[in-house]
DNA sequence: TTTATTTTAGTACAATCGTACAAAAAAATC
DNA sequence: GATTTTTTTGTACGATTGTACTAAAATAAA
């Protein structure tokens, strides 16, 4: 891949997020991310092989910087607890960091890219989130500091953690102003309450 | 409004929720539509001013049903830790026992029909459906039945809980064959004991 | 400098959709 | 039964979109 190629590609992809963001993903057509990049549409054409892949890389590098992120920070801990607590934290606080990243990708996302426009809530994908969750859970409860889950049950408080993460992203979209740091606060309060002994 | 008006809107209405419920949002345009209802395009014209207000009707007919399900049980309860479970209950009973109708009106909220595609969560609509799980945290604060919450932290724990909630109607779309009594059953307890003193 | 390759611009095309509309059919009214 | 109103059908139109394609421009190679 030539430098103008990769450059162009970063650009294109960076600029269908902005306007993703922005003006929500019905409204982002190639045309009206080409005139917000001031290019032709025909360059975005001969750079990706077509929007789905375009709307692809944007998801792909937001899982990668996603993970990033947040793994160092967990594998940093030491006791489940601080784990759960970390988890949460980091979170809201990438979320908070990449609010036009994240809020792209939740328009991709909702409205069901890659998919033929069927219903298909990106199953396979959600798995693998919720895995470093119950991971946690599993550890909490082996090592005797959170209270009993089965697997099923733990599989349930790790939806409802995820589902609280990502409802607060909804939030956060509505009210652009929220109190990041004291959602976070409740949040951590809650799921340590609800995970102890 | 004659008998064939009602008649036919009440047709149109109950085929664009299976439509949507089946083929997603996207696929489900107004020619589908009138396809499985076997009637022609110019009939939903005819009964509609424009497809915005048919899917308006879906959305409006939902609030109806899920409001007259869940407002009679929460009042048949005395105790505010009675009525958070009850209103769990109650809405998680309610999505599985309305998937379609459920799931068209989730497609609508998450592709954001009514606006005119930009970004807008319907902010205002998310405030009327957490009034009632915050009155219901005031009245156990109040009671001393519940732990201290101020009105922010009362608001991060509704928004939490009705996180749970949806996020359970999206696993359910995920997982058809969900055991939802025992998901029903785990969410009551995590939001019991994070609530208690 | 000349030639070859890559990249860009701009246009055209096919497909899709919501809506408008005219004529036919059905139902209601007298 | 005739007439008026309501309802339905089928088609056409304008707008939008992603993609294909051609020619021009820019860059690299010779």
């Amino acid at each position: 891949m030539s430098f103008i190629e990769k450059a162009r590609r970063a650009q294109i992809v960076e600029c269908a997020i902005e306007t993703i963001a922005e003006v929500g993903y019905t409204q982002a057509s190639l045309g009206e991310i080409a005139k917000r990049a001031k290019i032709s549409k025909g360059v975005i054409s001969y750079h990706f092989a077509n929007k789905e892949e375009l709307l692809e890389q944007i998801t792909i590098e937001y899982y990668i910087a996603w993970q990033s992120y947040i793994a160092p920070r967990i594998e940093a801990q030491k006791s489940p607890k601080e784990m759960l607590r970390v988890y949460i934290e980091s979170n809201l606080a990438f979320v908070a960091e990449n609010r036009q990243h994240v809020f792209a990708v939740i328009e991709l996302v909702s409205k069901n890219i890659t998919a033929d426009g069927k219903l298909q809530f990106s199953a396979d994908h959600d798995e693998a989130v919720l895995v470093p969750i119950e991971n946690i859970l599993a550890l909490g409860v082996q090592e005797g500091l959170f209270r009993k889950f089965t697997k099923s049950s733990a599989r349930v408080m790790a939806l409802t953690i995820r589902n609280a993460i990502d409802g607060f992203t909804m939030e956060l979209m509505r009210k652009p102003h929220l109190d990041v740091q004291e959602y976070t606060r409740e949040l951590v309060t809650i799921f340590d309450i609800s995970t102890k002994k």
